[in-house]
DNA sequence: CCATGGCGTTCAGGTGAATGTCAGGTCAGG
DNA sequence: CCTGACCTGACATTCACCTGAACGCCATGG
């Protein structure tokens, strides 16, 4: 796994750094915001573990810009202790757990096992929809073998039908997932996507339930 | 979001119980983990809120065991302060995060929301009536496994007999149901649409009680 | 520094399915 | 047979949705 560590304290970035290694990942160890962002366009990181008081700036902020522009990475955010607030804020920023500092470095090694897991882990990393195969841990569709590239936001869209084949998603629920809760979008944005979404897969990618939302075209019948 | 709550404890599991609830979940409280087991069996879950020291076993196997038989269901393990090796065996037995009691209210319902963002879930909760399938949750009606289509209007009236199988709804219930307060409506709109779901579902889904008004039927039972 | 291109978002015009209304027919009960 | 309640096919209108195009932002590369 490769993983991305953005750490401004060289004592507990080297013991951070150390753990992740002896686990058997690569990582790459940044001490300031913009360096991470430069990483982060250079290479594809599995997981990146945020430190939230950084010199150059709120870690909060670079990650709620990562989730605006569509990166899906997992973050887990490291915070000084009994910050609730804090967390609470990173969590509805987009990230994906925390840990308090100080933690256990066995309880940082069982917190990268989880993540790693939700993501390539578990059953069958290749789902399949109609004619198209779903990698859900690299965010790729193929048709026939060949890739079929989404932008980020495809993806996000394209990801709640398939987590979900035989739900009825309504826009509302749909805006929710790809935008946070305090960001309200205006406009038909959602209907756009489901556009570009059936000009890539096919038109009966997606089916409209007129007046309730959308649904995955038809992959086969229930049970 | 459907939640199952796994906690001995009255006091801490009625306040978690009334925060899900407050956040628009539903909840089911079970204080042993035989009831548990069961209630996994009976329906299908979206999110199980675990706590590790029950009364009857170990809440450890139990989650170990679920995840065995390829449950990937995601759990919130509830835990003791500073039981620190607990919670990464719990991580390590498949829990995808956990809380440490005391725990901020505020935050087990973000946690919640990170965790709906990551996974939506299983398969939704089958009503039988007649011989239809009704998925309450995804709006959608299937006979013999397929499909049956409704439109807006028509699902809003069906789900109205369906949530309350043996009630007799009177058109005035059903047109303040489908319509808001102040839109009056002044035609026999509510027959119409009784007509078009008889089409759909067969002449018997919906009973007419002369004078009084409506009540669910036997659909297909004479097709 | 400006040019470029990809991506996300917004807008306006057009289209068709869904909706609500009506008129005439049917049925049940007195 | 009469009356009121209910059924049903047809139809105009609406409104939810689709779509092409344009705008602005940001990153990248001269």
């Amino acid at each position: 796994m490769r993983i991305l560590l953005v750490e401004d304290d060289p004592v507990l970035g080297m013991a951070v750094r150390d753990q992740i290694l002896a686990d058997g990942h690569s990582v790459d160890w940044m001490k300031r915001l913009d360096e991470a962002a430069a990483a982060i366009h250079a290479a594809a990181y599995d997981l990146v573990l945020l430190d939230l008081m950084l010199p150059d700036g709120r870690g909060l902020d670079f990650l709620k810009k990562r989730r605006a522009a569509g990166d899906v990475t997992p973050v887990i955010i490291l915070t000084a202790r009994d910050q609730i607030s804090d967390r609470i804020a990173g969590l509805n920023s987009g990230a994906d757990d925390y840990l308090v500092k100080p933690f256990d470095l066995f309880e940082l090694s069982a917190r990268i096992r989880a993540v790693g897991r939700r993501y390539s882990g578990n059953p069958n990393p290749l789902v399949t929809v109609g004619d198209l195969e779903v990698d859900l841990a690299a965010r790729s569709i193929y048709r026939a073998g060949k890739p079929m590239p989404l932008t980020a936001r495809e993806w996000a869209l394209f990801e709640a039908f398939v987590q979900r084949p035989n739900a009825l998603l309504s826009k509302a629920q749909l805006e929710e997932r790809l935008y946070s809760f305090d960001a309200l979008i205006e406009s038909n944005t959602i209907e756009v996507y489901i556009a570009r979404l059936r000009k890539k897969l096919g038109a009966d990618a997606i089916e409209t339930v007129r007046g309730m939302g959308y649904r995955l075209g038809a992959p086969g019948s229930r049970e």
